[in-house]
DNA sequence: CTCACGCCTTGTGGTCGAGGGATAT
DNA sequence: CATATCCCTCGACCACAAGGCGTGA
């Protein structure tokens, strides 16, 4: 592994707030609620029900702070949201910059612990003794975070470079028609660290004060072995099995950690797909949510191509084997001939259409739920009513 | 254009049971 | 590995008030 001396761009970051306690500043966004989120207020949002539990929630995007993240670019440091992928790196004649490595991330459910959170944001590499004691020597007053040497934590920062993806994964063949197989992004890599883009540090002062706040939480024990079996430090109170995914858990397997003796049902149950299968937690439980909330909807809506597309999203979901080589995610056809009109015109129905999906019952005329509650049953039916 | 009227459609929730996955034998 | 059992999920069912819509005055 060769360490690369580039260091994270420092574009503006957002400075959205959460909109739940619009005190911290967000970096979640949950796509269910349409709402951004610090990590305190999306436990204390998502900890609410099991059904709260299975919103899927992303990171923010790094260059709008707006919409939830589904690339992570790795020259820039950044994780994007799809709009904004395609904004930086495509031009106006919709040829992609071919230098840029890029690849999905994980959108993820269910109620994470801290450790779980680590890993999910790609902290899994940090050693948890430095989470804690970056913070009290790398804090300033402010509590602003700052980098600290011989813990841990500046090692972590120096990016590595995964080897899973070169400039030549992206370069298309001069006989292709079109440029647009170079866009497509590359399968999860087993070294899948550093995915936290440029909130990273607020993400980690953050998940700090929430180690803090976790009664389970032991820093000594609390180390990379016991993410990986870590139903022992898993909260029975205040947390529900977390899991990442593409948002499309209908149709996913539901697989356990190593049991350790421990009930089943008391593991967090993980959903994988076609994974190559690694001793490493990431690479292992974590999908990506590529297929659902990336460039490829967005840029080939209705234009067919690989991805299967369903009228409900999630029954006839690609089984193409997108996390074990790259696929090309664009038609050969089709998108080419879209002129930007059009794709703006499909971006802005894709939208919509995912802004106001709705999973949670929705009463449309409380009267009639007042009068069916009232209602004489027999065994759950409506019965008549004599006269 | 507004209003009244009549007819048709829609939506509401508790329970049951089919179906399928997980677990035990 | 095959079969049995358990457990969970989810769709169907019911009556009828309210909403939607067309028509005529």
């Amino acid at each position: 592994m060769s360490k690369t001396p580039h260091k994270p761009q420092q574009t503006p970051l957002p400075t959205g707030h959460c909109d739940y306690c619009n005190d911290r500043r967000a970096v979640l966004y949950c796509r269910a609620d349409s709402a951004k989120l610090c990590f305190s207020c999306d436990r204390e949002v998502h900890s609410t029900n099991q059904l709260f539990s299975k919103h899927s929630r992303s990171q923010l995007c790094d260059s709008c702070g707006a919409s939830p993240a589904s690339i992570f670019c790795e020259t820039e440091q950044s994780v994007l949201c799809s709009n904004c992928d395609w904004d930086n790196h495509t031009q106006s004649t919709l040829y992609v910059y071919p230098a840029h490595n890029r690849r999905p991330i994980e959108s993820f459910t269910g109620c994470p612990s801290v450790i779980e959170l680590l890993t999910i944001v790609g902290f899994d590499d940090l050693d948890n003794k430095a989470l804690f004691s970056s913070d009290e020597n790398g804090t300033d007053k402010n509590n602003n975070y700052s980098y600290v040497d011989g813990d841990g934590l500046s090692e972590f920062f120096d990016w590595e470079t995964p080897d899973f993806v070169s400039i030549d994964n992206l370069i298309v063949p001069s006989d292709v028609g079109h440029n647009y197989q170079a866009s497509e992004v590359p399968p999860l890599p087993k070294n899948r660290n550093a995915t936290c883009g440029q909130q990273k540090e607020e993400m980690l002062r953050q998940l700090r004060e929430l180690a803090k706040l976790e009664p389970n939480f032991n820093y000594e024990n609390a180390d990379i072995e016991s993410i990986v079996g870590f139903h022992s430090l898993v909260p029975e109170l205040n947390r529900q099995p977390g899991n990442t995914h593409t948002g499309l858990e209908h149709d996913a397997d539901p697989i356990s950690f190593p049991d350790h003796g421990v009930k089943k049902t008391s593991a967090v149950q993980w959903f994988t797909d076609s994974f190559e299968a690694t001793n490493q937690l990431p690479s292992k439980l974590l999908r990506n949510n590529f297929e659902e909330s990336s460039v490829v909807p967005d840029q080939h809506l209705d234009t067919g191509g690989c991805v299967s597309h369903s009228s409900d999203g999630h029954k006839e979901r690609s089984h193409l084997p997108i996390t074990t080589e790259p696929v090309p995610v664009f038609p050969k056809v089709g998108l080419h001939e879209l002129n930007s009109q059009e794709r703006d015109s499909a971006i802005s129905r894709y939208k919509e259409k995912r802004k106001t999906r709705r999973y949670d019952k929705h009463i449309r005329y409380e009267s009639r739920k007042v009068r069916a509650e009232s209602r004489t049953r027999i065994k759950g039916r409506f019965a008549k009513i004599e006269h």
